[in-house]
DNA sequence: CCAAAAGTGTTCATTCTACACCCATGG
DNA sequence: CCATGGGTGTAGAATGAACACTTTTGG
């Protein structure tokens, strides 16, 4: 081998890497509102199988090296889109993992980033034979360091979903109670009350009703809300210079 | 210059640097117990002046470039104890910093860490014309981002100050509850009802009365305490696997 | 009219907050 | 005995959980 792979051997490879999530219902299908129908939805991720070694064969989550000219949320987003074709409604940094023996092969770090994705972004995952959903509790083993990742990944969401208002990335621009609680439900694993949420959103400030109603339902139809966009949706502190929407 | 330089200028560089936090007083004396006495502690933290280009001069986080044989946070520890000859007694992941424009000279990515360090801890750093300590609030313009990372490493301090159990990081193996809750009001930055204060503190089983007390005040001795260890001390949710004190 | 989900009202328990008050020590 | 901070008690406000009850639609 010439001169300069045995120096790039011997430096540290920098990659991204990222956890999607989106819900779907327990038979996986995103078709439809996802939320707020009879099946309770769950949350998925979509994983790739590795095609080279080492571990190949294993699913892995999706990523790549970061290059020279990108930041690493722009690698994020350009290995997101080349191996999964989706475009996150949220993306936000999760954690550098750098232990020395994490990769049998080179040293890497990976930067981590986590993603949500609404429903109808979720239906443009190409599926194949090497990209699939699975769901987030009943992952198999993964590649590397992968399974303590999205396990802190989705403890990060659980505990983010609890004091800010993020859940709207699995939504679409406009949104019943029923559903937003949908989303909640799913996330957090556990029944909420509709009249207390209710009264915690609405006094929140987050979001407002837009005038309109969901028709057709055998029921009562229920009035349609919008985020206002007045609350901070993350807590990123000094970071995120208050644009990233 | 020979190949393998021009490899390594055109690969991207892996730095971790740690924002390492102190109490001391307001004139920045950290002799004695520099929490409940009557000057106010505050927040300080430790700089060193560049001594190369780029931004030769300016002062900057304590740092430097990850070996291939050490992990993430050894490398914080490495560097911490060569430019400083501190050992924190907390020590945890900040935020991967990594824009394509964020150092002038090559393609830099930083792992920053932040630090908490026990007063007597604190004298260990050897000040010189090149090592000073500054007032979190009060600091000059700093080298590269520098600036960004402190404000949101103190936006973490404070943020993780009102729900975890950090605050003994800044004290000694044992405390009276006026050092303890000298410690909040220093981070805070604003008064606490030690009554409030306390129970808050005897409720949540994260200490217990040593049987000592402090003798020597002028009033009532007050009785010393110490972390019992029940609660979990941070929230890394899967990381952090038990260990780590 | 009935079922089902939307939406409102009310009660109770828990927690937070402010502040009055007593205790123990040095001077 | 007095000044000072340590430590306890308690009333009112604020918040959150539980649940009864009314409203509006489709069938």
């Amino acid at each position: 081998m010439s001169d300069s792979s045995d120096v790039l051997r011997a430096s540290i490879g920098l990659a991204v890497s990222t956890v999607i999530f989106a819900l779907r219902d327990a038979e996986g299908d995103t078709s439809g509102p996802a939320v707020g129908t009879d099946a309770p939805a769950t949350v998925w991720l979509p994983l790739v199988r590795r095609i080279r070694e080492p571990q190949c064969g294993r699913w892995a989550l999706p990523g790549g090296m970061v290059e020279l000219d990108e930041s690493l949320e722009g690698a994020a987003r350009r290995n997101l889109a080349e191996t999964t074709q989706l475009e996150p409604a949220y993306l936000e940094q999760l954690y550098a993992f750098g232990d020395v023996d994490r990769s049998p092969d080179r040293r890497l770090v990976s930067i981590v980033y986590w993603a949500l994705v609404r429903p109808d972004e979720a239906e443009r995952l190409t599926l194949g034979e090497n990209v699939q959903w699975f769901p987030a509790d009943e992952l198999p083993e993964l590649a590397f360091d992968h399974n303590l990742i999205v396990d802190y990944a989705l403890w990060r969401l659980r505990t983010k979903m609890e004091y800010s208002a993020i859940a709207h990335a699995f939504l679409g621009d406009e949104f019943t109670l029923a559903e937003l609680r949908g989303v909640y439900e799913a996330v957090l694993q556990k029944p909420l009350d509709p009249a207390n949420f209710r009264r915690q959103m609405e006094s929140s400030g987050a979001i407002e009703p837009t005038g309109g109603v969901v028709t057709g339902g055998r029921h009562r139809p229920p009035k349609l809300y919008r985020y206002t966009g007045d609350v901070q949706l993350v807590d990123a502190g000094p970071l995120t210079p208050r644009i990233s929407a």
